[in-house]
DNA sequence: GCGTATTGACTACAAGTGTAGTTTATGACT
DNA sequence: AGTCATAAACTACACTTGTAGTCAATACGC
């Protein structure tokens, strides 16, 4: 379950978190407004989620019907705090303090994330 | 300047913005105590970095200097920008809330960030 | 001046990734 | 029953990435 998850195998797990199980078809359908791939290719990112064993696959007749086998949240914990390791030493605050300078938060981000800090304090 | 810098990649620039320029022999000792790759290795990484055009290396007698084209602000305004659009809808609020949830944020973190936002507010 | 170390240039090579095509079995329709 | 569609399994193939090795030129120490 230590796998990489990649960026295109990633887009097929965004429809799994969404909703499951679906065949391959039901995959490969859910995609094609995002992103332009044969059915082909969704099989084969699905194959390969199943051996990196983040997803699972159960017969039913004669196709498979997939599920996720990791949680959505915990795979966004994870990248998110590969991401506030590599490039903000583990810490929080300057990857907030980051954000506010250069994603121009609005007055109503801001309200919102200090209602949310707030509601954090003892 | 829009080819993507792996992993590897970012471990030298890292180098790079913390001082410039180096030569590839300086790069490869000041990685020495977390990575243990060989010059070689070090060189090859340089190499790509200049064919993507994010370092650039100028003759200095008989070897090069490196010095990063990017600042570091623009790669982590990217590389969060990219985790923000993937795994939270572009919004940064969810990712503060996802954060806050997991990562344990100490009193003073919370202190910190809000002091933060206080300021930024009109 | 000659050997040795250093440097850049080029080459290597396996694993992972994006993106399918081909083959074979099976089920569905007429 | 024969034909067509569909699903899975297998194969393909170029590009990227991690991790060097080799070669050829050059500079430095003695």
């Amino acid at each position: 379950m230590a796998d990489r998850i990649s960026d295109a195998e990633h887009a097929v797990m965004e429809v799994l978190w969404r909703r499951a199980p679906l065949t391959a078809t039901e995959v490969s359908e859910a995609l094609e407004e995002d992103r332009d791939w044969s059915l082909q290719t969704v099989k084969t990112l699905l194959a390969r989620l199943v051996g990196k064993k983040v997803v699972a696959h159960e017969a039913d007749g004669r196709r498979y019907l997939y599920r996720p086998l990791v949680v959505r949240d915990a795979y966004v914990a994870h990248e998110s705090q590969r991401l506030v390791d590599r490039l903000f030493g583990g810490r929080v605050t300057p990857l907030v303090a980051h954000l506010a300078e250069t994603q121009q938060l609005s007055d109503q981000d801001i309200a919102e994330i200090e209602a949310l800090l707030k509601a954090l304090k003892p």
